[in-house]
DNA sequence: GTCTATACTTGGATAGAC
DNA sequence: GTCTATCCAAGTATAGAC
């Protein structure tokens, strides 16, 4: 086999990759906070999900937060990348509100996001825990203000509104949704927000007509103030 | 004194009101709730917080989950009867935006909503909470849809938009506002949203100008679909 | 690195005295 | 109704064998 001396010897932490263990309870974390929540993602129930000790959980991450951290940590790195390749060709923002529907679907179906709640939530719970996931929220909404201004550039709008305000209710936006949702099984009203929102990025683009191609509209109406 | 035999013997539950302690318990879990969150709200911290013993949580409740539920029933009637009479005079979308911010101050002030996030998230937790939480959330939603409506008579955005959309949309935007403003603590993202959103209610209520006043607007752009 | 075993703590819940 | 005392389950964390 090709698994000689040699190679085994190199395969520990930090050099070739994580152990498998450390991965398991990363993905194990994560699937246990969607399920259980915060106060149900216990070392024992996160090691039961994994298929292993419950001692591990403390070699490897020395407490339970931490773990619940690090799978932070991985959702969140793993959802950011595929949003950037999600919006990379986006420049309007009904194209914008468009993609976010679809992402929101895929989180609503994988629960990603309600890793964040369970987070956030648990948060208050635990002494130290709040500016930790605080740190890794701000990638969240620094991403959504990147996406709206990409996607005002050149229009009026871009003016009228700070971006970093609506990518603020954005976030808030997702997260309450994810809850609402989550709570009784319905997503029907959340997608048809997405419909909504869209019909309104439509209407406000033709407000001064389409910007970016005939390039002759640069003030909005007066009322926009 | 007027405390006589016969008038303490009628003070008992359900017939004068409830008791002190059993009062007392139900403010002690909103105060731990707010503070501690979900995970946090054990029988113990709230029986510390009230100043009674412990076991008194399972003679007046039964279990901690009943009790907590009882302190969303008493937070839920309490804060929904003051929307009421908070949106009492409301006709217009911009001022029921500024009616919703000034409640959105207070609730984040006094920690109210925190409640509310802290119930949903430890649904995911407890078996057969999802339910309870759901049946407590949904007044919410229903008043948010009804002050939408009242809001939008006679304006081309009541056949524009569907009040009950809205109305998610506005509580998953209220929760969500709570999350990220309670994790650090900024709570000047929130507010200037509210700005914002006074300004759009100005601008589309200025599309077709003061309906409700000279009656001439009953259709709105046709790009309003 | 992984397991077993164990110490310690906290929490839900009940019994019985007052 | 309230308190003390107690039981039991579950959780965090560590020590030590393999």
């Amino acid at each position: 086999m090709a698994k000689s001396g040699t190679v085994s010897k190199i395969r520990h932490q930090g050099v070739v990759g994580p152990s498998d263990t450390r991965r398991a309870l990363i993905d194990a974390a994560t699937e246990t906070l969607k399920a259980e929540g915060f106060a149900g993602a216990s070392a024992r129930a996160i090691a039961g999900r994994a298929g292993c000790n419950q001692g591990l959980v403390f070699y490897h991450f020395g407490s339970v937060v931490n773990l619940l951290l690090a799978a932070l940590d991985a959702v969140s790195a793993d959802r950011l990348e595929h949003y950037g390749t999600a919006v990379s060709g986006v420049d309007s923002p009904s194209e914008l509100v468009e993609v976010a529907a679809a992402i929101f679907q895929e989180d609503l179906d994988a629960g990603y996001v309600s890793v964040l709640v369970a987070m956030i939530a648990g948060a208050s719970s635990t002494p130290g825990l709040g500016p930790e996931v605080a740190d890794r929220i701000a990638p969240w909404i620094q991403f959504a203000q990147q996406a709206v201004e990409v996607s005002l550039v050149d229009s009026w709008l871009s003016s009228a509104i700070p971006s970093q305000d609506v990518a603020v209710a954005v976030v808030a936006l997702y997260l309450g949704l994810e809850m609402l949702t989550h709570l009784d099984g319905d997503r029907a009203p959340a997608l048809a927000l997405f419909e909504h929102a869209n019909r309104f990025a439509a209407l406000f683009a033709s407000m001064t007509g389409p910007t970016t191609k005939d390039g002759s509209g640069e003030t909005g109406p007066e009322e926009a103030r």
